[in-house]
RNA sequence: GCGCCCGUAGCUCAGUUGGAAAGAGCGUCUGCCUUCUAAGCAGAGGGUCGGGGGUUCGAGUCCCUCCGGGCGCGCCA
């Protein structure tokens, strides 16, 4: 609602200047530090003074004098220096607020462009941890974001079911356990299976470690994966398959669901990769290094400088294929992305995976046959690959490779959409029991590795969160049933662990606390969904107390001159900056979106959510009894509600009933 | 060595294309539950926005430099 009347105002400065000044300026306008200064303000007049070479003071009262009326705004006023502020209609604001409401969601159609969106790509070799949350949270809230304006998105969830780490566990099984694959295949038939791969990994890298001649084992799991036929490549596969129904299960606790997952054996066994090799020396992209280091290797010139290459200049060279012949991740990598876009000239097969509650069909890749009922997948309008910042390097090769191939465009609408990393407080490492040096528990933050088997596993601490959700839940409502405990308790924990992921900007290391993750108080998710469950409780009982008692109806019985008396200033303050607020989601949605930053939404929740708590302080609603007020306040709570709602939809929050 | 990121209150973080007097949560201290649930509210205290220089009418935000911290740069994946 906010946005819609701030462009009025900012195309109606940029005409009027251009009509009287003949100057052609991009108008900037912001919210004033106070609201008795209004709404919207523009420092337009400052740059104005300069093009003009007159004093801004008197350029801002002829603007303030003449402009005329504008849509939405009671009047324009000087302030400061030359500041034009502008005071917006406010009754007219919140009945267009109120009325808009539930009908702002833009559904996308079948024909609209189609964004892919990758994320979560956990090795499937062990459980998850609270840094794959972060990707996987991070990833949904944005998915959540681009279809709520609007656009078409595909969920891919990239497995890489042959790289080092699935053979690590393979090898754990042959070597450490003596496990055949039958075995093996029982044991992942066993409830947390994936706990059970994490302490194998674990165990396998100190029995790589403690023998470096023991790495000749590993390259004969992977060469036998690769390969894939014999007792080796079918561990890995009931190995990985294994994880990946764990992972799924995990993220699906979470709420986070997918629509395909692309395989790396897919990818090495329809030769993706062949294709784009033929591709890259068509087009001159990739050259072999006949001397030097590099000598027999294909290499990519990042820096695009031909003579380079000529000289075989080593220092900006990146090495594509090895001088083996076999290809290194990011080749493989320029193949995958060229599928994304639809220009590698190959697809998958697919085969159903599994169908979510919903009736959703999740696919898998296959090599062959496949179902005939597949959508079809791939031939993204844009790409954005949810993927860590220290991946940013091999990310910036992949789009140098699609330049390198002519395809700027394509080049352009890659995202990286990177985050940094969670990290765990020394204090928390600590309490985990791992050993920290002198040094690192200082730091404000140590990484810890999950090769050593170091880290908060992603279902440990979901249990904990509904374990402390169902104990605050039993101490408030002894009459609930048990299922109405769990199912407050799971809502509460999610909201808390999504809340607690998604309140940090992506560039911000998180330093993981179980202190302040397990925080049901302050900046957190549950504190939002208490202001929504606050609200819905004055609707019950108004219902309870008032026969035909509806949302509905109090906006037919409204009446506009109570609205515009309660907004009134200097009074009306208070209430009229909560309807502005609750107005403005719309604008922090388009921030978020082109910010790729969900962060946004969570701040404005939280917000949103505290002055509707400050609100509900002041006003006790039920009891009021000039009648006309009573259903403004109402109007407005229902208002909020709805806002709080959707904000915490966008991250993938409920908000129960009661709790 | 090269590249990228970060440094804001005791702690953890916001601060959206440069804009009016620096914000929040946690922690500390003081109050508020016969009311639509206190997972809440009010108040107090706490800041040379790492240092210095520059651009600008205006800098936490842009540029330079220094200090401090992190990450990446492999014929690993």
């Amino acid at each position: 609602m906010y946005q819609p009347i701030e462009k009025r105002v900012r195309d109606a400065l940029a005409a009027f200047i251009r009509a009287k000044y003949g100057v052609e300026l991009s108008v900037v306008t912001e919210r004033p530090p106070k609201i008795e200064m209004g709404e919207i303000a523009s420092p337009v007049c400052f740059e104005l003074a300069k093009r003009l070479k007159r004093a801004p003071r008197q350029i801002v009262q002829e603007i303030a004098s003449t402009i005329g009326k504008i849509d939405g705004v009671e009047r324009i006023e000087i302030a400061g220096a030359g500041y034009l502020n502008a005071y917006l209609d406010r009754a007219a604001f919140f009945r267009a607020a109120s009325s808009a409401v539930g009908r702002e969601t833009v559904r996308a159609s079948a024909e609209s462009p189609k964004a892919i969106v990758e994320h979560t790509n956990i090795n499937p070799n062990k459980a998850a941890h609270i840094g794959h949350l972060r990707n996987a949270v991070l990833g949904d809230a944005f998915v959540r974001l681009l279809r709520y304006t609007g656009r078409r998105v595909e969920v891919q969830n990239y497995i890489d079911n042959t790289g080092v780490q699935v053979a690590d566990v393979v090898l754990g099984f042959v070597h450490l356990e003596q496990k055949t694959e039958a075995e093996v295949r029982a044991l992942a038939a066993q409830p947390q299976f994936d706990y059970l791969c994490w302490d194998l990994y674990a165990r396998v890298t100190h029995f790589l470690e403690e023998d470096k001649a023991r790495l000749e084992l590993r390259g004969e799991v992977i060469k036998a994966i690769e390969h894939g036929s014999g007792e080796a490549a079918e561990m890995a596969e009931t190995v990985s398959t294994a994880i990946v129904r764990c992972h799924l299960k995990t993220m699906s606790r979470l709420e986070i669901e997918y629509d395909l997952l692309p395989r790396e054996s897919e990818i090495l066994h329809l030769k993706f990769w062949d294709a784009a090799f033929q591709m890259l020396i068509a087009r001159g992209a990739i050259h072999k290094a006949a001397t030097g280091k590099n000598a027999g290797c294909w290499v990519m010139e990042l820096s695009g400088d031909k003579e380079a290459a000529e000289r075989d200049d080593e220092a900006d060279a990146k090495i594509i294929v090895r001088s083996n012949g076999t290809v290194t991740y990011v080749g493989k990598d320029i193949a995958y992305q060229l599928w994304k876009f639809g220009l590698l000239g190959k697809d998958f097969y697919y085969a159903p995976f599994l169908s979510y509650p919903d009736g959703r069909k999740l696919w898998v890749t296959c090599s062959a046959g496949g179902s005939g009922e597949a959508p079809a997948f791939g031939r993204g309008q844009e790409v954005f690959n949810v993927i860590d910042s220290r991946q940013a390097y091999p990310q910036q090769v992949v789009v140098a490779g699609l330049r390198a191939l002519g395809f700027n465009s394509e080049a352009d609408r890659s995202v990286h959409f990177s985050y940094e990393m969670v990290a765990l407080t020394p204090r928390c490492a600590a309490e985990m029991g791992y050993q920290l040096s002198e040094e690192e528990a200082k730091k404000p933050y140590v990484e810890v590795s999950g090769r050593k088997g170091q880290g908060v596993k992603a279902d440990d601490l979901l249990d904990q969160l509904e374990q402390r959700a169902r104990a605050e839940v039993e101490s408030r409502h002894r009459d609930f049933s048990d299922g109405e405990r769990a199912g407050v308790a799971h809502a509460i924990a999610i909201g808390a662990l999504r809340y607690f992921l998604l309140k940090f900007t992506r560039g911000t290391i998180i330093a993981f606390d179980f202190k302040d993750a397990l925080s049901f108080e302050g900046e957190t998710g549950p504190y939002v969904q208490y202001a929504v469950v606050r609200a819905r409780n004055i609707f019950r009982k108004a219902r309870e107390q008032e026969q035909g008692f509806s949302l509905e109806r109090l906006e037919e019985t409204a009446d506009a001159g109570t609205a515009q008396r309660l907004l009134a200033p200097p009074e009306g303050n208070d209430l009229w900056e909560l309807s502005l607020l609750a107005g403005s989601l719309g604008a922090q949605i388009e921030a978020a979106a082109s910010a790729h930053e969900p962060a946004f939404i969570a701040k404005y929740a939280f917000q949103l959510a505290q002055q509707f708590n400050l609100f509900y302080h002041k006003h006790h609603i039920l009891s009021e009894e000039d009648p006309g007020k009573k259903n403004f306040l109402l109007l407005l709570s229902a208002l909020v509600e709805k806002q709080l709602v959707t904000a915490l939809d966008l991250l993938g929050v409920e908000a129960p009933e009661k709790m």
